[in-house]
DNA sequence: ATCAAACTTTGACAATCATCGAATCGTTAA
DNA sequence: TTAACGATTCGATGATTGTCAAAGTTTGAT
């Protein structure tokens, strides 16, 4: 078992707005049938945070392999990798 | 939905040695019949980190909610609370 | 080629945190 | 009552982290 990998995911999701910043990428994802986004801008607004902030959250999310980013134009793309959450609730 | 209590769940499994704390408690309670226990002292050789910063630990995931702790004559007992553990489970 | 929009990097700062040693507290045994 | 043992509190310290403003980069449009 890969405690310090497990423990990174925590960690990441262990700040209440990154915390957030996962869930809303999710629930954009559920709605969004064609590929779900998330704007860093729009999520800036929304948890009242700075873009700076929110593109080193979205960083830490990507490191511990909760999302990967992609770009698509000028904006920015998110998606939630489901294996990655699959281990923590396999965990607990 | 309470986003700083799940974010404090996660954030006190989010650190490697109470990771490896959390997991020790619910594995000696699965061995044992009669009422798991930890104890500091042995913890802290295993985990290679002294007492007090076991106690802290501890404390912390006492905080989050994920165990319960009691003294028994001069030792420490605790307990996991499975409804915090299920509580990041069905949100992931 | 220039500009604006969106994101990222950098540098800085304040806040939080993990850890330890020393001192203290509670409990049991002698 | 004292001694011994286990756990906790306190104070300090070094490391990590969340955040922002400013500067830089990439992309699409004019």
């Amino acid at each position: 078992m890969d405690f310090k990998a497990i423990s990174r995911i925590m960690k990441a999701l262990g700040h209440e707005n990154r915390l957030r910043l996962y869930l809303a990428i999710r629930e954009a994802q559920r709605m969004d049938v064609d590929g779900p986004t998330c704007f860093t801008q729009t999520i800036a607004a929304t948890l009242r945070i700075g873009a700076p902030t929110v593109s080193h959250h979205l960083k830490e999310l990507e490191r511990a392999g909760l999302i990967t980013t992609e770009r698509v134009g000028k904006q920015l793309t998110a998606r939630i990798v489901p294996e990655t959450a699959r281990l923590v609730r396999d965990l607990l």
